[in-house]
DNA sequence: GTGCAATCTGAGCGCAAGCTGAAGGCGAGT
DNA sequence: ACTCGCCTTCAGCTTGCGCTCAGATTGCAC
């Protein structure tokens, strides 16, 4: 069910970081810190992304690019360094479907990852719940076929309830997807899910359940 | 069919502790006080995951580490001091799956382990019986597809119970797994098993059963 | 059947978790 | 420079979870 993203990074903590982050959108990872696996890799893990650092000990990212093109239906999201216009040419020109300039924020790596996912195919672009629709790609939320105003967080956030619709998630979890924060700030998620309650739960219906102690769900009324 | 768990830890007592409440949710656990013979282990154990100390004489954690990365696919949750943040982050960056620091509570060692189990595919995440969905990654509970509210502690049983289904489990096994605690009162886990049945039992149908003198086993009626 | 121990469960209390209105600060647009 | 809107912080309030206790009930030994 969920996607499968290799995540190829020399810089260990910058890898490691990516690779949890990741995980706690939902998507099974594995991190190499090169690409000289990367054929085994592609045939037995069979990733439907790969993040791929430019910068490489061995053969770079350009290189490695060509290879999953030619034996992968894989999607790729390559990391430059953020000034590194050529880069960035050379990147798409390569056939990469997106590009993340470093220094990034976690939550805009995952966001997208999970937008080149979804052009793929691989994930719904868009979620319903009752009569709530959540369209990612659009950043369009309607309520019973009516647009919802949301702020730009307010959606970010929406947007990663509605990828994790059915499961538990922890503010923490929430953070470090919607934020890219490791530091623990409980009420700053608590601000924002109650504005987003505000919003799209106009009738007195719930959609966005609390479970004390655990997290947050996003389910339709049972 | 259990999975196996490899422990490193130098200090006596803490291992045992560890070693044993894992045993008690069902892993079939090695523990060794130094890293000395880890190839050895790693090739005749074959450990799916290891718990690994930071501190060790000889070799230490992240030297180990590198070991069982290269060379098995196994995962490692890392004990670390609670306020090592460089600790932390470099454990996470040499590759860990997970990090718990001292001091720590058992119940949330094994829910850690279950959970880098759970990921790395080696433990399913979901456990059903009779009609009732256990899904422990989700944090989600379903009997006949619609979902039961449950409170944290009430589910932190339940997947207690669902992880050990079939085996009678007894009040100190509970009280070890899910609260942590080494102290006997039997009438904690009395009210909130009390407090399950009454949520997942809703028919008179009987899934959590009480085995009088000894504990309580989850299982479809009989 | 009787007695005793084990188990069940309803009630209530204390407190941490969560909610929300208000205000400050910051950046973008004019 | 001013305005406007959004994000964040803060503080007081509310909620309901988790624990303890006590009386009821069950099951087993004899």
């Amino acid at each position: 069910m969920s996607a499968r993203v290799l995540v190829i990074e020399d810089a260990e903590a910058i890898g490691a970081a990516v690779s949890s982050a990741l995980r706690e959108s939902g998507y099974e990872v594995q991190h190499r810190l090169d690409g000289r696996q990367l054929e085994t890799d592609l045939g037995r893990f069979r990733p439907d992304l790969v993040v791929l650092d430019v910068m490489l000990p061995g053969r770079d990212g350009f290189q490695l690019l060509e290879v999953i093109r030619r034996s992968s239906g894989a999607g790729v999201v390559m990391l430059t360094a953020r000034d590194g216009v050529p880069d960035r040419l050379r990147g798409l020109s390569g056939g990469a479907d997106d590009y993340v300039g470093k220094p990034f924020v976690l939550a805009e790596l995952v966001a997208r990852v999970s937008a080149v996912l979804r052009r793929l195919g691989r994930t719904p672009s868009t979620v319903q719940v009752g009569d709530l629709v959540v369209d990612a790609d659009a950043g369009v939320v309607m309520r019973a076929d009516r647009p919802i105003e949301l702020t730009a967080t307010e959606l970010r956030l929406l947007v990663y309830l509605a990828a994790q619709r059915g499961r538990v998630v922890s503010k923490t979890q929430i953070l470090t997807a919607v934020w890219g924060y490791e530091d623990y700030d409980p009420n700053l998620v608590e601000v924002h899910v109650s504005a987003v309650r505000r919003k799209i739960e106009e009738h007195g219906t719930r959609l966005v359940h609390t479970v004390r102690g655990l997290g947050y769900v996003l389910r339709a009324e049972e």
